[in-house]
DNA sequence: AAGTGGTCTAGACCACGCT
DNA sequence: GCGTGGTCTAGACCACTTA
């Protein structure tokens, strides 16, 4: 018992082995479901645990997803393209266009848990924005559904001066949203930075995403320029890393 | 037994949820040594199982990792700052340096696990160079290395017939690297896109670049364009998410 | 040599979903 | 109702590091 050494690794890495050849041999497809925890202690000779471990290799690696009560299935990828530089050009927000509209044509998408509200600026929002930290900054969060599945959480810091008594500080912030606001005001965003990391969610993000396990998030703060390097708005996104492409397009 | 139904949710959880909020509060700092499994035993009253539960959460979660044989310490971010456009503008390539030059400042780059060979191109590859599937391609795949810890994979394809007697197909390209030969060739890259997706790595992705457990990687997909959209090159990296973060500069 | 995490067994109860 | 995955216990041996 216990004697691991058969083959050299692990016996659940092999029967996780086995299991993910045959996902890319297309003996799986996606949405198919795999063989459960017993079927692996029978065909394997062994215990739960083992058997468990290996499916959840599968899980961790965001090839397969549980589904309580019901078993193990091979996930599907198909991702959203997200243009970032086009997206972001004057047109798209000028013409009273949302700059999602680009990205979403044919599909549905739902705004919900929109929040608005006034708060002291965390510190590493009021660095970009060279106030004292405390200094009140307008908070925009949001969630973005499309086709019923989650895919982003938005989270956006104005300087609360800056936007005091537009409709920025409303949940509509009427056509071309904020950017055309901002425009109107005398701050037209000229120049953008987007900055990308990646790493696995936070229990709330997990949550809010309705992500399974295995699957990663990508983390885009943007920084948004009136002219001469004046940051008018951050906005901190949570994207579903299974339900997006990031496309950056550029000379040399 | 088994009463997992004391506090509402399971008990690794709850003993996750209780590491977690003494690392997010610095109790633990980066590097620090978490208590093992006998200690949250002892402390917790559960099972070995339960307390494995409850540290590998947290790996998976890339908050902490283990050393077989020493502990669970808490992990570290320090990431690289990747600018995107900036990195490939003429004058990074134009003048015989590196394009990795920009992002390595200071540290000490070592190139590994070169290899040059030619081969037919997968599908979509082929694809992207609208040759018919199996035309011959340069491939160039290396391993980079700083400081001692590996942090991209890159494996770069461009068309046999464009670059058969160049640098190219040597292991060193020579000042300025595979962009400054290609302009000497005669196909100067004006235009890139960067397709960026996030997924948890493969085996030989985690082992390639040392990852541990609950680390994504950032993949890169960069097609270089010369002038009047002819693509002359794809590169494919793979990018230990712990070590870097992509930023992206543009004008609306 | 002692301690650590990695793997494994053989049981158990639970909440959930539906073949 | 029955099978599913989710959680949990109480043991065990192993390989690795030296905190």
């Amino acid at each position: 018992m216990a004697t691991q050494g058969n083959g050299r690794q692990p016996k659940y890495q092999r029967i996780a082995d086995t299991l993910r050849e045959a996902i890319q041999a297309g003996e799986y497809g996606p949405g198919d479901r795999l063989p459960g925890e017993n079927d692996l202690m029978a065909t394997h000779d062994v215990a739960r645990m083992t058997a468990r471990q290996a499916l959840g290799a599968l899980q961790n690696e965001g090839l397969a997803e549980s589904r309580k009560g019901a078993g193990v299935f091979v996930r599907d990828f198909k991702p959203l393209r997200r243009r970032g530089i086009q997206r972001l050009s004057r047109d798209q927000w000028g013409s009273g266009r949302s700059i999602w509209s680009a990205d979403t044509e044919g599909r549905t998408l739902v705004v919900d848990q929109v929040d608005v509200s006034e708060m002291e600026a965390p510190e590493r929002i009021a660095k970009v924005f060279e106030s004292e930290t405390g200094a009140p900054v307008c908070v925009r969060s949001r969630r973005f559904v499309l086709d019923g599945k989650p895919v982003l959480l938005s989270t956006s810091y104005l300087p609360a001066d800056l936007v005091s008594g537009s409709a920025i500080t409303q949940e509509d912030t009427g056509p071309g949203g904020t950017y055309a606001r901002l425009t109107e005001l005398g701050y037209k965003p000229v120049h953008f930075r987007e900055e990308i990391r990646c790493r696995m969610p936070s229990r709330d993000e997990a949550s809010g995403l309705d992500l399974s396990m295995g699957t990663p998030v990508i983390m885009i703060c943007r920084t948004a320029f009136a002219d001469e390097n004046h940051p008018v708005e951050v906005n901190e996104m949570i994207l579903d890393s299974a339900s997006y492409v990031l496309e950056y397009d550029f000379d040399a």
